[in-house]
DNA sequence: CCACTATTGATAAACGATTCGCAATAAAGG
DNA sequence: CCTTTATTGCGAATCGTTTATCAATAGTGG
């Protein structure tokens, strides 16, 4: 049977208060806030076995390796920063693609990355 | 200087007679027609310098290794077949993505995918 | 409190994509 | 037609990411 232990409850912690998509790398960092000795290993594991118990979601995005962001927040998109290059969702949608689609091609789905500087990066920027 | 190699032409015309972007793989293997003897490496060398050149765009869609496009064809998003993975272009977009963004969040370019089925795959859904 | 076994940490290994090293080849100018 | 040297083909090497191995650890039900 599937073991709570405090690695997984560090990592799954980690996903949901982030408030963000995150990269293993920064689950670990995040993650070992809570448990010092966690390794990546461990993350890479629980991420896909949370992954396939349909907990998690594994975010996708143009020349990136897969982020994490909980699952079961309904459709929406995402912005990367370029300077800090964190990814954040975008709620919305502007619906209705498919018409951009060549004629005879079905559409069933789609992704959209918006690309520019996050709140905190323009707000350095602005101090410098 | 740079010489004009067969091996080069080969890639240049394969990227722009393909008519939708290619993998390197996908270049070398139409390349080949023309000069059989074409090593992968000269597709990567030759790629890299096209692009830098600004002669050809590399696309990157979420999960994907890179694929080339001639440079040029103005701004335009991609669809790719769920069967077939081939990716096609698609003209237009929506515009007005930046009223999407968060509060404090700078949109200066964006990404669209489109996914589902290209009209050959469809066609030969039909038939079976 | 025990015994069972899922899970972990650490490291090596796999993986696909891309690049490098080098001797052999072949454009291009004179 | 030479000479120069950019370019090629081949295989090895690299890169970053992800997975496998395996002994040690620690949840969990009884």
């Amino acid at each position: 049977m599937e073991r709570n232990t405090r690695q997984r409850n560090a990592i799954r912690e980690a996903v949901a208060q982030a408030g963000r998509p995150l990269l293993p790398q920064e689950v670990l960092n995040a993650a070992q806030m809570q448990v010092p000795g966690l390794s990546l290993a461990t993350v890479y594991r629980n991420l896909r076995a949370l992954q396939e118990e349909g907990e998690l979601r594994s975010v996708m995005l143009p020349g990136e390796s897969a982020r994490y962001e909980p699952a079961g927040h309904g459709h929406h998109h995402h912005f990367q920063c370029r300077q800090c290059a964190r990814v954040f969702e975008v709620e919305g949608c502007p619906g209705n693609l498919a018409r951009l689609a060549p004629p005879g091609f079905a559409v069933e789905d789609h992704d959209i990355t918006l690309y520019g500087r996050c709140r905190e990066c323009l707000a350095a920027e602005r101090k410098t």
